[in-house]
DNA sequence: ATGCGTGATGATATAACATAACAACTATGA
DNA sequence: TCATAGTTGTTATGTTATATCATCACGCAT
């Protein structure tokens, strides 16, 4: 590989984790992962395994979320954090906003679960129109 | 086509949209939209355009529902239904239950959305272990 | 009856998303 | 040196979803 002057956002992050990561946080939308390989090719990271495979590690660290509502990737607000969150999406510019699930929100919401299912892992995403969008939909 | 005797589970449904709820219906099990197809070959519907047609018309009219985190589809548990629901999945065996929200609940989710995006739609799935798994997950 | 519009369906092709499987490279330390 | 673990590269393929255009069936006005 070249480019092995690139600084990485946070130490503990491998070179292609770096970058990738680098990429949400400039992007400050969800990007697919095909859209982040586009923008990564000029660092050397050209195949779609290399980048699911760093999305995964970043998901894992918690500082990257996936939308799945989206089928793509955020960079989490908090750098890394093992909070859960909600998601709010604007259907019309895909506008992301991060909502903190604060205990007693997640406590409501795992009691939704029915008995026979004990939850672990909550998937909530609202979408909506966000401010910027409610003039152009006046159509 | 052939089978043009069929009888639909609801008259209001083509026969495309009746076959393929009736699958979903039998299935008791989320599907995937080519598990879908594969069943359904037998009835006359062999491409993937006229599975996800009839699945979104059969969503517009409230009688299957996505599930975002699994690229899959159910047959609604009430029939046709303008409610909005949660989903409980077990993450194993794939199990489902429907989660009717209370306008409570979908008040409260609806508020968590921040000012600047006005909510619309909720989408929430609650990944987790049904009893059934339980013993199973002992590994 | 003819011809038209509409809605449903059929069919082809391709786009978009995701992963399996294996090879190669690097760094570390026994 | 050799083994090992971790990361990355590469090929190939699997899976999910949609764009586009052709065709068919039906109702209806002329």
């Amino acid at each position: 590989m070249n480019a092995a002057h690139h600084h990485h956002p946070d130490p503990k992050l491998s070179y292609n984790q770096g970058e990738i990561l680098t990429c949400l946080r400039q992007a400050k939308e969800p990007m697919s992962a095909y859209a982040i390989l586009d923008r990564v090719r000029t660092a050397g990271i050209s195949h779609p395994p290399t980048v699911y495979r760093a999305l995964n590690d970043l998901m894992q660290k918690g500082m990257v979320h996936r939308l799945q509502s989206r089928s793509a990737f955020v960079a989490c607000d908090h750098g890394a954090c093992d909070g859960k969150f909600a998601f709010a999406i604007c259907r019309r510019c895909d506008k992301v906003v991060e909502i903190p699930l604060s205990d007693d929100d997640q406590a409501g919401l795992l009691g939704l679960a029915p008995d026979e299912i004990s939850p672990e892992k909550v998937t909530l995403e609202i979408a909506g129109l966000c401010i910027a969008c409610r003039p152009a939909e006046t159509a």
